[in-house]
RNA sequence: GGCGAGGUAGCGAAGCGGUCAAACGCAGCAGACUGUAAAUCUGUCGGCCUUGCGCCUUCGAAGGUUCGAGUCCUUCCCUCGCCA
């Protein structure tokens, strides 16, 4: 059993914690808990640093508990939150629960004897528990004043917007999570981004008073970009971990296109390296930042976590190709290797008949822009590139001759966006 | 229910009846510089094409006044605040 609350502290991952969580960590196996919000059928890269975290826990001997909050998914947290948020049908959760689910289990053992991972629906018992029930059993111990103290509350009181009595009511319900798990598991240990600070307290709050126990709490700073972007945005949008939703290739180029400033906090929080590989990668990332060594092995380790050791291979060997300085050394073969790895379109060779197709509609059709003033502007200002071949005349036209071998073809918008057109 | 404020492009925010597809900022996209980085600078940022000082559709909705309306009038819808 490692001391984790030391491995979490050197990982950047303590904001806050209940005093005496250390020692309970030190003491013997600990079960804990985390919720996963079920607004999507699947994780995105922000939610992979809670997925790291269960891992962790369970890694360093504890026994981890995922909740899938399709009981609080359909009330919606304020946390974090500006805005009420639309709330979900039942339907729709138990898809995104099931979803959830199904990409926890490639970071969890739900086998181990000891600490074997649990993943729990607090629908199970929200969804059964009566008002008047809830009100007594849980309500009771809350005062308003309490409630209206919490910063996620607070906030919303001073926006314009308000606050509704059910997301108001929402610390209550995770408080109640907490109080089940207690009891059902013996879970005496929540972990979360410090946006959830204020339920977790909630929680803790009520077992003492409920249980006379002390249940502990430690979340993590919430990431952020060197850049201060929201983390885990890119201009094609949410980075998923499902393959379906963002391709092995994209995940992959998007941790490697990570920020100077941002990859040994990213390795830390990502990554299950050990601290002398990461210092090692953080000083060559000072001395030879153009190398890029860290980003790699960044990407590499991520996506093998997420999408096995086969995908990083076939992501690099597209990476290597599509970046490539001279397209030209590279045979047919090799560039149809990584065809169903990168974006790519097929095309009737008809099309390319006669007087071929025109450059801009070729843009448009493959969505390398959304409408054909778009794909104009892009090549007037020379953002296009076919083969690698920068074409810079509006009225320009594909013709077979143009294909690597008359059957490929590779475009590009900007220094990497490439999309690969097949000719069949 | 009463009173007041307001609804403009992804967001924020200008917009004395004509020169408004609509200032400005942010975000986005592209270019230069680079390391598939950051910062910076430049351009662009409703749609269409035969790229023209061209055409079409926009300023909550529907009507109206006018040669001409984001700008004026009427009705309706919605949001926010204060009061009840």
């Amino acid at each position: 059993m490692t001391d984790l609350y030391d491995e979490f502290l050197w990982r950047g991952m303590v904001h806050t914690a209940t005093e005496g969580v250390a020692d309970l960590l030190a003491r013997g196996r600990v079960t804990a808990y985390i919720g996963f919000d079920p607004t999507a059928s699947s994780l995105h890269v922000g939610s992979l640093l809670t997925v790291m975290g269960l891992a962790r826990l369970q890694r360093a001997g504890h026994a981890p508990i995922a909740i899938v909050g399709g009981g609080t998914g359909m009330i919606g947290d304020p946390s974090g939150k500006s805005q009420e948020r639309n709330l979900l049908g039942p339907e729709q959760i138990n898809l995104n629960v099931a979803g959830i689910r199904a990409q926890l289990e490639h970071f969890l053992d739900f086998d181990a004897s000891v600490n074997g991972a649990r993943i729990v629906n607090n629908a199970d018992w929200l969804g059964t528990i009566d008002l008047l029930s809830f009100l007594r059993d849980a309500g009771k111990h809350f005062t308003v004043n309490y409630m209206l103290q919490k910063e996620s509350v607070h906030r919303r009181l001073e926006s314009e917007d308000g606050i509704s009595f059910t997301e108001f009511s929402y610390q209550v319900l995770q408080a109640y999570d907490f109080l089940q798990l207690f009891d059902r598991y013996g879970c005496t240990l929540q972990l979360g981004g410090s946006d959830q600070w204020g339920n977790i307290t909630a929680g803790i709050d009520l077992i003492r008073k409920l249980r006379a126990t002390k249940a502990h709490g430690l979340v993590w700073p919430l990431m952020k970009t060197a850049a201060g972007t929201k983390f885990g945005k890119t201009e094609a949008g949410t980075i998923w971990l499902d393959a379906g939703r963002t391709s092995p290739f994209r995940f992959y180029q998007f941790w490697l296109n990570t920020d100077d400033r941002d990859v040994v906090p990213y390795l830390k929080s990502f990554t299950f390296l050990d601290r002398k590989t990461i210092n090692e990668l953080a000083s060559v990332t000072t001395s030879a930042p153009e190398q890029r060594e860290a980003q790699r092995r960044l990407a590499r380790e991520v996506t093998a976590s997420v999408h096995g050791v086969e995908h990083v291979q076939r992501a690099e060997r597209a990476s290597s190709m599509l970046f490539a300085e001279d397209l030209g050394s590279y045979s047919v073969d090799d560039v149809t290797a990584v065809f169903d790895d990168v974006p790519s379109t097929d095309l009737g060779a008809d099309e390319l008949a006669e007087n071929g197709i025109s450059l801009v509609d070729l843009i448009v059709r493959v969505s390398l822009a959304p409408s054909k003033g778009e794909a104009r502007r892009l090549v007037q200002a020379g953002g296009v590139y076919v083969n690698n071949r920068r074409i810079t005349d509006l009225q320009s036209r594909l013709r077979r001759q143009d294909a690597i071998d008359g059957i490929l073809l590779v475009l590009r918008k900007g220094s990497r966006q490439n999309h690969l057109i097949r000719i069949t």
